[in-house]
RNA sequence: GGUCCCGUAGCUCAGUUGGAUAGAGCAACAGCCUUCUAAGCUGUGGGUCUUUGGUUCGAAUCCAAACGGGAUCACCA
């Protein structure tokens, strides 16, 4: 049976050529009637006026008599302001239910898979509620993707090396007296995080006094380079206005810490980590493994994988070769010290530095690499990464640049930039500690979920493990639809009070409205047959409002893949449990005594209950069936 | 300063290629459990869609400018 909205648009190409010749390939407007107006769908009648040469509401109503004489499954019409509204029959519409499914078909394999990069973390601390947003959407796009019927390629690049690895390192080395995740009980990421702190801290009170000199003029603990620096910033600082005193002394804070020993000793580290040095390289391992453990349980209980993990350390060498090449074919250019850039500004941005004067890379440089390594692999044809808006202008260059290299496969790069995540006071900032830890939020969530059911007494009927679960499954799922409803790219605000509601548009709305009707199926055994004859079924808005939100379910999942966007998603879930309750409210299922109609509304109920459970399970939300 | 993103009810958010009288939830107030789960349902109040101009049959939506918020503009990642 093809798509009711398809249908029509075919059929009522079909009325309009027969009315006024060939139309051409004019798009009609369908759309679904909205409420307050009797209709199944209503075709916008403006823009065909000259087709006619008649007024819209004239042209609506030939439209309108033409297409219900000669279409069965049309029921009436009514024409206002010049809008017709069409509206099918019943039958029409319960024939529609009796096939429909939400179930995703097999992701056709002849179609270039989609790779998506998420998560992609720092091992150097936890994961905290910036991570989650981003965990979150890249599994739920992940999904949903895959339901539209394209292959997934989950990826995640994790940034394993680096300074901010060795300052936690050393702060270990220093003074961690040989602490481990056993031997302290600390979680491993949380420990790494631990130490990373603790540099930062025995950091400042170095770069502080160093600062302060700096200010004054006395350059004693700076070398030639910083000096330098120093010198031009700390002119302009002395005749700046406030703000931009802030700024500048934001710079001259980086020189100061770069000045102190212990940044020169994370940084001699770090050279001696690339140098292969078998100490350095034997903590590096041990303390990442520590990370590793943390993060798969955090990983776990978020709901999240991945069928491919880079590594940083693996690819930050690559992308030299695909910059020599591109110096060769004149895209890019090399300066007289040695270091390579990209001219950009024909396009309105810089010029980019893509080589360092000493040969090494940069950023960028291996992000080129480990991008033309992947497309290498899975010849994908999209690469969807999913990381913050700061990240915007890096993903904008990074895809330029590979085009302006001759890569087709670039044009399929996306930047799935999603905003941050505001606490209601305010920006998290690590330095300030004001950051949501994403282990202490899943752990405040459930117990939350734990403190509410039984504040409701709905706990008697079940084991302790049982209930345990569940909880678990109501927490995650306030905190994951908080999370995904919103618009990716919109910043938003994260109260954690309201991620943990249970009323009004929450995940465990959803699911209340899902056990519900796995209570009702349960209660029907034996009672309604499945069995009921189409023609018998009258007509009830509420049934037919179901029904027809019912159909908009793959179409949703559509726009949610192509535009890689969840919150589609989310809010036709809540759009169709909010519809359930009112149906539930209104009519009985298992007291309705014609069978035929009762039959029909287990049905429907059913149905409602897949759609709901197949849309939650795109969003990584499991349904419970009683709660 | 350049570039990009955002601005809808007291708060958090919907509003898919321009379509009819701009919608939900929370919060407030008023109802509904002898009836398939009240984590529900129904109702009331709440709006200059930041502002101004433009485009047209028609603008929250498109264009321009202003105002407000944010991000970014490293030989950091």
């Amino acid at each position: 049976m093809m798509k009711p909205e398809q249908w029509l648009s075919e059929a009522l190409a079909k009325t309009l050529n027969e009315l006024y010749g060939n139309i051409g390939a004019n798009p009609l407007v369908i759309q679904p009637t909205r409420k307050d107006v009797e209709g199944d769908f209503t075709l916008v009648c403006f823009g065909l006026t000259k087709l006619s040469g008649k007024s819209p509401a004239q042209t609506a109503e030939d439209i309108g008599v033409n297409f219900c004489n000669t279409n069965p499954e049309a029921d009436s019409f009514n024409v206002a302001n010049g809008f017709l509204n069409i509206s099918l029959t019943f039958e029409f519409w319960i024939t529609y239910l009796n096939q429909f499914s939400p179930q995703a078909s097999e992701p056709d394999l002849n179609v270039p898979p989609v790779m998506i990069e998420y998560s992609s973390p720092n091992t150097n601390k936890p994961l905290h509620l910036g991570h989650v947003r981003n965990n979150l959407l890249g599994a739920a796009v992940a999904n949903i993707v895959s339901a539209s019927g394209k292959k997934v390629i989950k990826v995640n690049l994790v940034n394993d090396r680096g300074i901010h690895i060795c300052k936690s390192m050393l702060a270990w080395q220093n003074s961690g007296k040989n602490e481990t995740p056993e031997s302290s009980g600390i979680k491993g990421d949380h420990l790494a995080g631990k130490y990373y702190v603790e540099f930062d801290k025995s950091l400042k009170i170095q770069a502080e006094p160093i600062l302060n000199k700096v200010l004054s003029a006395d350059f004693s603990d700076l070398d030639e380079k910083q000096s330098l620096k120093a010198t031009a910033i700390l002119e302009k600082y002395n005749t700046s206005t406030d703000d931009k005193k802030e700024e500048l002394k934001g710079e001259l804070k980086l020189i100061s810490n770069s000045a102190a020993p212990l940044m020169k000793e994370a940084a001699e580290m770090l050279r001696r980590w690339e140098a292969g040095d078998e100490a350095t390289i034997q903590l590096w391992k041990t303390m990442n493994g520590w990370v590793y453990q943390g993060f798969d349980v955090t990983y776990k209980r978020l709901g999240v994988s991945f069928d491919k993990i880079y590594y940083e350390s693996e690819t930050y060498l690559l992308g030299k070769e695909l910059v020599e090449n591109g110096v060769n074919s004149g895209v890019l250019y090399r300066k007289d010290d040695g270091s390579v850039w990209i001219d950009l500004t024909a396009e309105g941005l810089d010029h980019k530095l893509l080589l360092r004067s000493d040969g090494t890379s940069v950023y960028m440089t291996q992000d080129l690499g480990t991008a033309l390594l992947r497309a290498e692999e899975y010849k994908a044809g999209n690469y969807v990464y999913v990381v913050g808006n700061e990240q915007d202008y890096h993903f904008k260059v990074l895809k330029l640049i590979l085009q302006k290299l001759g890569y087709s496969w670039a044009n399929g790069i996306f930047h799935l930039s999603y905003g941050m995540v505001d606490l209601p006071t305010g920006k998290m900032k690590s330095r300030e500690g004001t950051v949501v830890d994403a282990d202490d939020l899943i752990d405040e969530v459930i117990a939350e979920a734990k403190k509410k059911s039984e504040e409701l007494g709905k706990t008697e009927t079940s084991s302790a493990e049982e209930l345990a679960a569940l909880y678990e499954r109501i927490g995650m799922a306030a905190l994951k639809y908080f999370i995904l409803k919103v618009d990716p790219k919109k910043r938003m605000v994260f109260n954690p009070e309201e991620s943990i509601d249970i009323n009004g548009n929450t995940g465990p709305f959803i699911q209340y409205s899902y056990a519900r009707i796995q209570s009702v199926i349960r209660k029907s055994k034996g009672v309604v047959d499945n069995q009921y004859d189409v023609k018998q079924i009258e007509n009830e808005p509420s049934h037919r409002t179901l029904i027809r939100t019912l159909e908009q379910y793959h179409e949703t999942i559509q726009a949610a893949a192509n535009g890689y966007n969840p919150s589609l998603v989310a809010n036709y879930a809540y759009e169709l449990a909010k519809q359930f309750n009112h149906f539930y409210h209104e009519f009985s299922i298992l007291k309705e005594e014609n069978k035929q109609l009762a039959a029909f509304r287990l049905e429907l109920a059913t149905k409602t209950g897949e759609t709901l459970k197949c849309a939650m399970g795109l969003l990584g939300i499991e349904m419970p069936e009683k709660m």
